[in-house]
DNA sequence: CCCCTGACGGGCG
DNA sequence: TCGCCCGCCAGGG
């Protein structure tokens, strides 16, 4: 059956815990296009709009804060905060410490 | 219909 | 270690 890419990750972002992030890459890997991180970007660009999507949790695979744009006020950086996630210069500070990868927190 | 621009990331020199 | 290149592919001009 035929399932949109978007949708399904959509569906795994939904799946981060509070207080932790993860990696566009490690999201399209999970789903089987591990060369397609660029497109898990393009989906959360697409998918703030709609509030049940916790976008800020998603990061690059360095912590950076790379979809910071996105998000009027709340920052993302403030976002991340408010679940006790600091960022410093756009980085997340202790980034593997919160860092949840679906193919291995995942069944 | 062609061209360009990305919320990425691995590979290579 | 650092930077450039390339695959990926949806949308907009």
């Amino acid at each position: 059956m035929e399932r949109d890419f978007f949708q399904d990750v959509y569906e795994v972002v939904k799946l981060i815990p509070y207080g932790r992030v993860s990696s566009y890459g490690a999201i399209a890997t999970y789903l089987g296009a591990k060369s397609s991180a660029r497109m898990v970007g393009y989906a959360m660009n697409s998918a703030d709009k709609n509030s049940n999507i916790p976008a800020h949790r998603v990061v690059n695979r360095n912590g950076q804060l790379s979809g910071k744009h996105a998000f009027s006020e709340p920052s993302m950086a403030e976002r991340l905060a408010a679940e006790g996630i600091l960022v410093e210069n756009d980085v997340i500070l202790n980034f593997n410490t919160y860092f949840w990868n679906p193919n291995t927190e995942l069944l």
